[in-house]
DNA sequence: GGGTTAACCTTTTTT
DNA sequence: AGGTTAACCC
């Protein structure tokens, strides 16, 4: 047969990667040199010159969106469907093999998934439960820490009891939710690999089955696996150790949750004779760009050590723009694409990139005045919104009235007169009795413990849902998430409340059903329809819900730009404290990762890249004043350009311009100046005018200090 | 029980 | 600044 498409579009490296024969395998892929070219393609060679079948193939992504994406080369590759191959992200595999053994891994049929919200409200239930103060246990840290350990395969048996009173007590929260979540056959994401590796690891028929299935594992971007997914891999390998992995040192960017570039090393001890592949010729930036960002990342101590090459011409310079402030660098940027705009090309072409979602906000306002469609990434997605969720819990509620999580969610949304003490009430009854609230609540009105108020507040509700549950029997998934939005009154609800907000939660519930309606469910596992698009909602978080298909400038942080590629990208806010992020001096490592941030951020780069940084910038409703970013001092001066805004001279350029005129001409940058108790040092910066005329000093002594002009009394040097 | 104001805390994100 | 949560009054 002829196989010769699947190799003809390749290089040499990745045609010897493609193309290597069965074993452990280990590509260090550069930034743009083709690593899901080189993915996609081995599968694509592993089924058609090996003749594997689809079935013996199991392929993990990062993200869903990956899975899909790859998915569909690989089939527009071949020309035919691969039925049986298992492509996903380490969760939603997880989720397959608990769904199909679920009586194996000791759950019940039904279980549900706790996403990080239910998580973080069964948390503070646990807490409740063990009367303890949320002020002095934050839930968000209790998260971390059962996660943490999670991920790293230990359950609350496994961690190192200790004498530390306060490591104890979350020793003693996490065995709490631990009950909590197995009483209510509740899985949190975490649990789902946890819970899967136990079950292939522990049952013996189980193991061999999918050790002797899956002759051939590729993963993608190996370096942000973190503890227990390296232990998966390893188990799931065991048999053939086929193993293919893709990965890239530079662009290890999630250690702070968890991901061990470690791992990487580590591949090559577990798996002797892994045969290792570079892909350093770069098919994406121009080589300004690409110096550029080699010579950022070569300040990293801890690499494996690559060189990025392009055959590609020089290009434009890389520019950089020095911003007055964040206004005039959202100026800066929009006048830019504006041009770029006026040069016949496409919106979505190009990028704007942050350190943090809170810089898409100065952007945002610029766009929409000169009237630019922008789109922002990030933020909640489609299936985390309140409005989503608070449909999904009666749908919950319904499949399982024994759902407690989607109980609490729901029992007063819209607000029916059950408020916090008959709540309270009904949780002390399930805690005592070890119900569930469903049953709590069904045993409460027939007492006279409650009030007859919240009696038939209470009933009314538990009646609702009931009606609910017939109303829906029968009905398609489309025609369920419709009876359930009016039923329950959650569309009047937020078609009542005034607001642009309102608006749009209506909208998003309308678009609800048009999921349900387009969710196809392939009935093979043995699951109905509706918990099946329950799990989806919550493994899925339906990142492109309703996407319009309209050209539009994006807008995201530099985490969420991994992966993609655009020709004229900017990136901003390069000032220390932002980035690097404040956050990341204190913690070792984390200085490198946010250098590997920056490299990410630049490789992002097709052919135009513009820095910027702001001298004075809002951040948190307070004026700062950062330095320039440290990543910019390590860029030999002769890689960047200096640029003038070119429009017309915007205002507050202008008023830029003047500060700097305005003392007389005795306070410049660069200057030599003595300060009574500072001592001498270096005039970094001139901001403001007149009286309000501040400067940066860089000071022997001391350091970077701001001082007002007209107090510091300065001598000039 | 429900609506309203005052303190609080700010990275990055997928599942 | 902005958004969320906790205390507070009707």
């Amino acid at each position: 047969m002829d196989v010769s498409f699947i190799l003809d579009s390749l290089n040499d490296a990745q045609r010897e990667a493609v193309c290597s024969p069965a074993g452990s395998l280990l590509v260090l892929a550069g930034a743009g040199s083709g690593k899901t070219r080189v993915l996609t393609h081995r599968v694509a060679w592993v089924v058609q010159a090996c003749g594997v079948s689809p079935l013996s193939i199991l392929a993990v992504t990062f993200t869903n969106k990956a899975a899909q994406e790859m998915r569909g080369r690989i089939e527009h590759m071949l020309g035919y469907p691969m039925r049986g191959m298992w492509m996903g992200t380490f969760h939603s595999i997880a989720h397959r093999l608990l769904r199909a053994h679920w009586h194996e891994a000791g759950l019940e049929q039904g279980f549900q998934i706790l996403d990080s919200d239910d998580q973080l409200r069964m948390i503070k239930r646990t807490l409740k439960e063990l009367n303890l103060d949320e002020g002095y246990w934050p839930p968000k840290q209790i998260q971390w820490y059962i996660n943490g350990h999670k991920e790293e395969g230990r359950r609350s048996k496994h961690v190192l009891d200790t004498i530390d009173t306060q490591q104890r007590e979350l020793l003693r929260i996490y065995r709490a939710y631990e009950e909590l979540c197995d009483r209510f056959a509740l899985v949190d994401f975490s649990e789902l690999l946890l819970r899967a590796f136990e079950l292939i690891k522990n049952n013996e028929p189980l193991r061999v089955r999918y050790q002797q299935r899956f002759q051939h594992i590729l993963v993608d971007e190996f370096q942000d696996t973190n503890a227990i997914q390296y232990e998966w891999l390893k188990l799931f390998a065991a048999a053939h150790k086929n193993i293919f992995i893709v990965g890239d040192d530079d662009q290890s960017i999630y250690g702070w949750r968890g991901a061990r570039v470690e791992n990487i090393l580590q591949f090559e001890k577990d798996f002797p004779g892994t045969m290792v592949i570079r892909l350093e010729q770069n098919y994406r930036s121009t080589a300004n760009i690409l110096n550029i960002a080699n010579a950022v990342i070569d300040q990293n101590q801890s690499r494996l050590g690559k060189n990025l090459w392009t055959h590609d011409e020089e290009g434009e310079p890389v520019r950089l723009y020095v911003a007055y402030n964040e206004i005039d660098e959202a100026r800066f940027v929009v006048d830019r694409i504006q041009s770029w705009l006026d040069q016949g090309n496409l919106r979505s072409e190009t990028a704007i990139l942050y350190r943090s979602n809170a810089q898409s906000r100065v952007f945002e306002e610029v766009l929409l005045q000169a009237a630019i469609p922008y789109r922002v990434y990030g933020g909640l997605r489609f299936f985390e919104r309140a409005e989503i969720k608070d449909a999904l819990a009666y749908m919950r509620l319904v499949a399982s009235r024994q759902d407690d999580p989607s109980f609490e969610r729901i029992v007063n949304v819209p607000a029916r007169g059950i408020g916090n003490r008959t709540l309270e009430q009904t949780r002390d009854y399930a805690r005592v009795n070890q119900v569930s609230l469903w049953d709590a609540a069904r045993a409460l009105v027939h007492t006279k413990e409650l009030s007859s108020r919240a009696i038939s507040s209470l009933s009314l509700f538990l009646d609702l849902i009931e009606q609910l549950a017939s109303l829906l029997e029968g009905k398609t998934l489309a025609d369920q998430v419709e009876q359930t939005l009016h039923h329950s009154g959650l569309l009047a609800h937020f078609a009542k409340e005034k607001g642009e907000k309102a608006q749009t939660r209506v909208e998003n519930l309308e678009e609800l059903i048009t999921a349900a309606r387009n969710y196809d469910h392939d009935e093979e596992d043995g699951t109905d329809t509706l918990s099946a698009f329950l799990s989806h909602a919550a493994l899925e978080s339906g990142e492109g819900q309703a996407e319009e298909w309209e050209d539009c400038v994006q807008l995201m942080s530099l985490h969420s730009a991994k992966g993609l590629e655009f020709p004229l990208v900017f990136l901003t806010g390069l000032e220390e404290g932002l980035f690097p992020h404040q956050r990341s001096l204190q913690e070792p490592g984390r200085l490198e990762e946010e250098r590997r941030l920056c490299y990410v951020g630049m490789t992002r780069a097709m052919k135009l890249l513009y820095i910027s940084y702001a001298e004075v910038r809002h951040l948190y409703g307070r004026e700062t004043y950062g330095s320039p970013s440290r990543f910019l001092g390590e860029i030999p001066d002769e890689m960047l350009v200096e640029v003038r805004s070119s429009g017309p001279g915007t205002r507050d350029r202008f008023s830029f311009a003047n500060a700097r005129e305005d003392n007389g001409g005795s306070v410049q940058l660069g200057k030599q100046v003595r300060h009574s108790s500072f001592g001498e040092g270096i005039v970094l910066s001139v901001e403001g005018r007149g009286e309000h005329t501040r400067v940066q000093v860089n000071f022997e002594s001391v350091g970077n200090k701001w001082l007002v002009l007209a107090y510091a009394n300065l001598e000039i040097l």
